[in-house]
RNA sequence: GCGGGUGUGGCGGAAUUGGCAGACGCGCUAGACUUAGGAUCUAGUGUCUUUUGACGUGGGGGUUCGACUCCCUCCACCCGCACCA
């Protein structure tokens, strides 16, 4: 007989709900631990099963946590702004909100029917004008200490459309909807200077416990590189460029300089016999996509501008180029080309047949550029030295005689943080006739976005917005000056930068958080969410909360101490799950046929949270299966208690029964899932075996799998005679001296093979070991004729005998 | 190309500081119960071998009494970045 899901999962869902089980004392004197999921965009498909995997993970922490004592913060909330619902918008003129409220209620039913422990009453929404008060609250404190300014970006801008679009509606350089030609077109956008926080962003990855890969990522993205800014004179000109290098050692070798097509010096400085060539060059650049500059493109292409720069340390005249391989948005947009230790412009002077100089010794530049260490050469006053020493002094010398200064570039830009959307958070701030700029007061937020059931193109390049009057034109009050407000919105990346703030202290109509309550909650215990965010949405965190820790808004210089970052569930033929392959598993199908508890079971029985396996409806059936199973061993044929269980004590079981309990606690604890859910599986087939179950081993298993599969326990627990949830029974400890028989088994080796087992006391001396081993009937044979050399006795394990 | 990671049965995966490789689950085989079984229970299940035994953790080499684990080298796959000066 198997256990009806369906009625058990309902009936402990409502109990929970209408018990508020999960509410978090937020002023509680227990013990904190803030167990966080990375919320979930609300998207019209619903639920995917990828979703239950991180939150199972989660629950199963917030659960133990709560037995063990701890009062767990649970939460979760909705990514609720986002390009679906504004195109939705665009399709059927409906208002995005309605779509989006719906999507958020159909997710918060699947989510609700997994049966996981959140603290409803703490429910964040981005969208909410409530919650984004302070997100536009946050950019106002952004704003005020200069890290959000207006730059001039370029733009996927698509006529047609009269729209600007996102890159991931940009396909081929057509737009995704229609297939309208895209250029790239300069515009207003609001930036914020993240790179300011650049240095501590990296260094504060130290002290986090995060999985090594995405700290490395995050390093990589940030790309720090120490070096020295040279500034070179054109000649004949007066005019001046500076190049980023880090290898100012190997200044005597530069013999060209290439700016990038787009620098702002080149029309000051080309011959007139180039200009054409030039122009030609910067147009071919401009046309082709980023892709094309990079991808594609292995064959290197440039030309001469016809000027000549000074190489400030020899004086010697080289030629300047312009080249696509030099990056506007990169150091200066201005490189000294060393083609004999550095590998592009090695392949550059090859095919443009310009002077390749050595001044480090070790290669050979006949061949191919020489990057590594070695002593330096046609190098003056380098000469002679190696690598490290040749950088310190050449900056000495630079800076010395004001050609240059130690410098250090990072590969992270700025936060472009504008977006020509309407379904984002407005950016407070109110563009006067007269020029100026001013923020929305405080007291004016939140700045509400207009309800309209009239989301269309602007025509310009600027948000949906700029089309609703009565919201962008503004007059001062008190001076009667004219105003038009900013009509970009926020990215999406916005609302997610804090929301695990909000979860303090949701509520909150004066304040983001109470401080003394972030004081206590923060910093988040444990965060498990997709790999997929690994830079950006977890840099992006940091960086607010660091600006936020500067402000003193938050107690901590890091949000998140530790992170998890789960695998994906792929489809059952191996491959990423997704509509048009088909091999989509809807959980709701799966809540349906085998129930929430098996879901959850199977999701974390499947193999480490951090690796990507396939589904297997045949997995999912067997972890059904063991549910049916741990039932039948409770409940009999009656719907009663099973006679199986008695308040009687069971010496066979006990060591096993210590055993799972300490290998439980451990292997949840170390979001080691499926180690710990075999454990229960063995503990399960042994006590199949056992005559009878002692109640206090049995009620132990229950509170041991609850935070699994959390119906099933309430429902046993219940059968077991108790009245209250489970939720709160103190978690089961085990007792180490049950954990030793007084027998153990030890094998003997022969050369290293196992040869014999015998059974010997536990705390057996080394002596006796060696002896028992010799003795040993089968051991004599395999040392018969042979000269024992060595006996290696490892006490409790094993004895090896050396002998030939 | 650079950086990071992973390679263990038919499959998903276990294995503490170097100490019985393959826990647990799936699948498969045989049997029991049954009108029936895709339910349940019992036994078996790395490969080769008649037994004894030999071999076996991507390939090759090394350190060690002993290596999935440490070192060298090669290969394959995955992820991230990609002309970052």
């Amino acid at each position: 007989m198997s256990y009806d899901h369906k009625s058990i999962e309902k009936k402990w869902q409502s109990f929970w709900e209408d018990n508020k089980t999960f509410k978090t004392d937020i002023n509680s004197d227990k013990e904190k631990f803030y167990v966080l999921d990375m919320f979930p965009y609300p998207s019209g498909a619903g639920l995917h099963v990828g979703h239950p995997e991180g939150y199972t993970a989660t629950d199963i922490l917030a659960r133990m946590k709560r037995m063990q004592g701890y009062e767990v913060l649970h939460p979760m909330g909705w990514d609720a702004f986002g390009l679906p619902a504004e195109q939705y918008a665009l399709d059927t003129g409906n208002n995005p909100k309605e779509f989006t409220d719906k999507n958020i209620q159909n997710f918060r039913r699947q989510i609700k029917s997994l049966g996981f422990s959140y603290d409803w009453d703490r429910e964040v929404n981005t969208t909410d004008p409530d919650y984004y008060k302070w997100t536009q609250w946050i950019f106002l404190k952004l704003y005020e200490k200069g890290l959000a300014y207006i730059d001039e970006v370029p733009v996927n801008w698509c006529p047609a459309l009269g729209t600007v679009l996102a890159n991931e509606e940009v396909i081929d350089g057509k737009s995704e909807r229609g297939g309208h030609p895209v250029i790239r077109k300069p515009m207003k956008q609001w930036v914020l200077k993240i790179t300011e926080y650049a240095d501590r962003l990296l260094e504060d990855l130290e002290e986090l416990d995060w999985p090594e890969s995405i700290k490395e990522m995050q390093r990589n993205w940030i790309g720090r590189s120490e070096g020295a800014e040279i500034t070179f004179e054109i000649d004949g000109t007066g005019h001046f460029f500076k190049a980023f290098t880090t290898r100012p050692d190997t200044l005597y070798g530069a013999t060209y300089a290439v700016l990038s097509p787009e620098h702002p010096l080149i029309d000051k400085i080309v011959a007139d016999e180039q200009k054409e060539l030039v122009k030609k060059y910067q147009e071919d650049v401009a046309a082709k996509s980023d892709l094309e500059r990079t991808d594609l493109n292995k064959e290197k292409t440039g030309v001469f501008t016809g000027a000549y720069a000074i190489n400030p340390i020899n004086g010697e005249k080289m030629p300047v180029w312009i080249a696509d391989y030099v990056l506007m948005s990169y150091g200066t947009g201005a490189i000294m080309a060393v083609p004999a230790h550095d590998e592009r412009d090695y392949e550059f002077a090859k095919k443009f047949d310009l002077p390749i100089k050595e001044v480090v010794e070790g290669g050979n530049v006949e061949k191919e550029a020489y990057t590594g260490d070695g002593k330096h050469i046609n190098s003056g006053i380098l000469d002679g030295l190696n690598k490290e020493e040749a950088i310190d002094k050449a900056i000495e010398w630079l800076e010395a005689n004001g050609k240059g200064v130690r410098k250090i570039t990072y590969r992270l830009r700025d936060w472009l943080f504008s977006r020509q959307r309407y379904w984002g958070e407005p950016i407070p701030i109110i563009h006067w006739e007269d020029g100026t700029m001013e923020p929305v007061p405080e007291e004016e937020l939140p700045l509400t976005l207009p309800e309209t059931n009239e989301i269309k193109p602007s025509g310009t390049g600027e948000s949906p917005l700029a089309n609703i009057k009565e919201w962008v034109e503004v007059t001062d009050p008190k001076t009667g000056r004219k105003g038009r407000r900013e009509t970009n919105t926020m990215p999406q990346w916005a609302g997610s930068c804090w929301y695990y703030l909000r979860y303090i202290d949701p509520h909150n109509p004066e304040q983001l958080a109470d401080p003394e309550k972030l004081k206590k909650w923060l910093p988040v215990d444990v965060y498990i969410g997709g790999a997929e965010h690994a830079v950006l949405h977890l840099l992006y965190a940091r960086f607010w909360h660091k600006v936020l820790y500067d402000i003193g808004a938050v107690p901590t210089k890091e949000p998140f101490q530790k992170l998890f970052n789960q695998g994906m569930i792929l489809g059952e033929n191996n491959e990423k799950m997704s509509k048009s392959k088909g091999n989509v598993v809807n959980p709701d199908e799966i809540v349906e046929s085998h129930g929430a508890d098996t879901l959850r079971l199977y999701e974390m029985f499947m193999g480490p949270l951090e690796a990507s396996i396939a589904w297997s409806t045949e997995g999912l059936d067997g972890a059904k299966r063991f549910l049916d199973r741990v039932w039948r061993l409770f409940v009999n044929e009656k719907g009663n208690l099973s006679e199986r269980i008695k308040d009687q004590e069971n010496k066979n079981l006990e060591k096993v029964y210590h055993e799972t309990v300490k290998k439980v606690t451990e292997h949840f604890e170390g979001l080691r899932f499926n180690t710990g859910i075999s454990q229960l599986m063995v503990f399960i087939n042994e006590s199949y075996k056992a005559e009878y179950i002692p109640k206090d081993f049995a009620e132990g298993f229950v509170k041991l799998i609850s935070p699994v599969t959390p119906h099933l326990a309430e429902e046993l627990w219940s059968r077991l005679g108790h009245t209250e949830s489970i939720s709160y029974e103190p978690w089961p400890t085990y007792d180490e001296s049950k954990l030793v028989e007084d027998e153990v088994e030890i094998v003997i080796q022969v050369m290293g093979k196992v040869r014999a087992k015998m059974m010997v006391p536990k705390d057996a001396s080394k002596e006796e070991l060696e002896t028992m081993a010799l003795e040993n009937e089968k051991i004599q044979e395999w040392i018969e004729n042979k000269t024992v050399r060595k006996v290696i006795v490892v006490p409790g394990k094993l004895v090896n005998i050396v002998a030939n």
